[in-house]
DNA sequence: TTCGCACAAT
């Protein structure tokens, strides 16, 4: 394209260019100008048109380009040109040179002005570097910047970012009155960050005394009630907001998935497009992850198919939303498919393909995927082990398993968690090397809790250990004394080996500590809708025509020499009994 | 032109 076609003012007039660069659409534009004002000698290092392209950058994300505007300048840089410098870096893959040039700024004689503050704050957060904001904040002090509204608003959430929770708490309880009353952003960041340090009354309090409210101090109320799991409290105010926008829709929609009430975050989000709001990348990847949390395929497809009319990039968050639902929906091969036409993978993009092929049973494209991963110089952490160590044990490949748990401490240097722990038992065990397990169990460093002896007496009921199981079982049971499936479990091994002293024992304290066992359930999704059967469950409307239908399909799985095994059931059923409450489940 | 709230793998 020449320059001429979009810009040019007729006059050598600075309000002109700089509409223009902030209305640029993308590098090359600014490029134009850029040559433009050089080719007539306009070009300073104090003017503000060269302000204005550096900020126009920011949101272009050219940060090549800006280095090299900013170095080339015909005469120094102004402080003006050193922020918006600054702010385009803090917001960049390379919020580290933001400090540098923050300093880059005092050596070269100026003081930061109270614009400066923010950004470097800013890039500190993001550097993780609570050392740098403590020197920002005694910089600010001494310049008694520290006061300006901005500045102090900046400090508050860089502590907060940073997990100092007290120093953030700390920055607003000490802002004057006259200060606070006209800064909604301060107490929204006081807020924000009482409620990560679980402390909700506080942020109540704080919500409830602030002189004026925004949509951000709403949204980070519900935010905080949904994580603490006070669903209903979350829901009443959403209900009383006077005014929602995305963020607060998909703060529901979130909310509701972590509380694991994935249909209403499915139904939210229908209300909210029904409410003409628009999802976005944060929203649809919400969505998509209750789809994969509850198998809803169907519901899944709908929101990438949304996605797709809307020109949604599949990358990034929403890209392993999408492998992660396909796969978690039995569709692998399309997980895979949109895995491979994905152009940014991180490394949960890298987890979900991992995990996907994992539960699939696909070793081999597990396996690969792995050594991609770290071929195409991503570093697997903590979440990758797990999702390869999965794939191990579903394989049966154990020593592959050890081989690379061991790996994961010595040569990438990450301490197991409890999860990796489980998996190795996991690996012995689905092998029938109980005493493997328990013997990796008894040398572990940290302390098993009851998912992982939950893991050896599954792999003690399928190799009919009732040695190993009782200790499993009696640890299981100290460490969650409401999990009622582990008696069910030893009293169906007790009755297998026609010991029935233990049946007795473990039912006499079954009933004492009045254990109910949760039935099971399974769902199945018809025309959007979700229709929930428990075992034997007679509540659905057409109960008689799917039990028809499930008599003729046992009939004919019968004949094809199918016979249900009826170990698992409890074993005080009659027979003809036990093979009905199997099949009446799933 | 500067500050806040929501998302993805285990």
């Amino acid at each position: 394209m020449r320059p001429d076609a979009f810009l040019l003012p007729a006059i050598n007039s600075d309000s002109r260019f700089i509409a223009v660069a902030y209305s640029s659409r993308s590098p090359l534009h600014l490029k134009h100008i850029h040559a433009h004002l050089l080719r007539h000698g306009l070009l300073t290092g104090s003017s503000p048109v060269a302000a204005a392209i550096l900020a126009a950058s920011t949101p272009l994300r050219c940060i090549p380009y800006a280095l090299s505007f900013f170095h080339c300048l015909p005469s120094p840089p102004s402080p003006h040109l050193f922020n918006a410098l600054i702010r385009a870096l803090s917001d960049s893959f390379l919020p580290a040179a933001a400090l540098s040039y923050l300093a880059l700024m005092l050596s070269s004689g100026y003081r930061p002005g109270r614009l400066a503050f923010p950004f470097a704050l800013r890039s500190a957060a993001a550097l993780c570097s609570s050392s740098s904001a403590a020197v920002l904040h005694s910089s600010a002090a001494k310049c008694a910047l520290d006061v300006d509204p901005f500045v102090r608003t900046s400090l508050a959430d860089a502590y907060s970012k940073l997990g100092s929770h007290d120093l953030a708490l700390k920055v607003f309880q000490e802002t004057p009155p006259w200060l606070l009353s006209s800064n909604i952003l301060l107490w929204n960041v006081a807020i924000t960050v009482s409620c990560r340090s679980e402390r909700m009354n506080h942020a109540r309090r704080l919500f409830d005394e602030m002189p004026e409210r925004n949509v951000a101090s709403w949204n980070s109320m519900v935010d905080g009630y949904m994580k603490a799991g006070d669903v209903d409290i979350a829901v009443e105010l959403f209900e009383r907001m006077p005014e929602k926008n995305v963020v607060s829709w998909t703060t529901m929609v979130a909310g509701f998935s972590l509380n694991r009430d994935y249909e209403r975050a499915l139904t939210t989000f229908d209300s909210m497009l029904g409410a003409g709001i628009r999802a976005n990348n944060f929203t649809l990847s919400a969505a998509l992850a209750s789809c994969a949390k509850m198998g809803a395929l169907n519901a899944g497809i709908r929101i990438h198919e949304y996605a797709r009319r809307r020109a949604f990039r599949e990358d990034g968050a929403v890209g392993t939303a999408l492998v992660d639902m396909y796969s978690k929906c039995g569709k692998v091969e399309l997980a895979s498919q949109i895995f491979a036409g994905m152009k940014e993978r991180d490394i949960e993009t890298w987890t979900a393909m991992i995990m996907g092929w994992a539960i699939h049973g696909c070793w081999g494209e597990a396996f690969h995927c792995f050594e991609d991963m770290k071929c195409s110089s991503i570093e697997p952490d903590g979440g990758a082990f797990l999702a390869i160590l999965v794939a191990c044990s579903h394989a049966g490949k154990i020593d592959t398993g050890l081989e690379i748990f061991y790996s994961m401490k010595c040569e990438y240097k990450i301490q197991p968690n409890i999860k990796h722990y489980t998996c190795i038992v996991d690996l012995f065990g689905r092998a029938g090397r109980l005493k493997e397990a328990l013997e990796f169990l008894n040398l572990m460093p940290i302390e098993p809790d009851y998912v992982l002896w939950g893991a050896l007496l599954s792999a003690c009921r399928a190799n009919k250990n009732i040695e190993i199981s009782e200790l499993a079982a009696e640890k299981l049971l100290k460490l969650k004394p409401t999990h009622s499936g582990s008696q069910v479990i030893m009293s169906n091994m007790y009755a297998g080996a026609g010991m029935w002293d233990g049946v007795e024992k473990v039912r006499a304290s079954l009933k004492k500590s009045s254990l109910i066992k949760e039935p099971g359930w399974s769902y199945i999704e018809l025309e959007g809708k979700a229709h929930h059967f428990f075992s034997g469950d007679l509540s659905h409307p057409s109960a008689g025509e799917i039990y028809a239908k499930l008599e003729e399909l046992v009939t004919k799985a019968k004949k094809e020499g199918y016979q249900p095994n009826m170990e698992w059931v409890l074993h005080d059923i009659e027979e003809e009994d036990k093979s009905g409450s199997l099949r009446l489940h799933s």
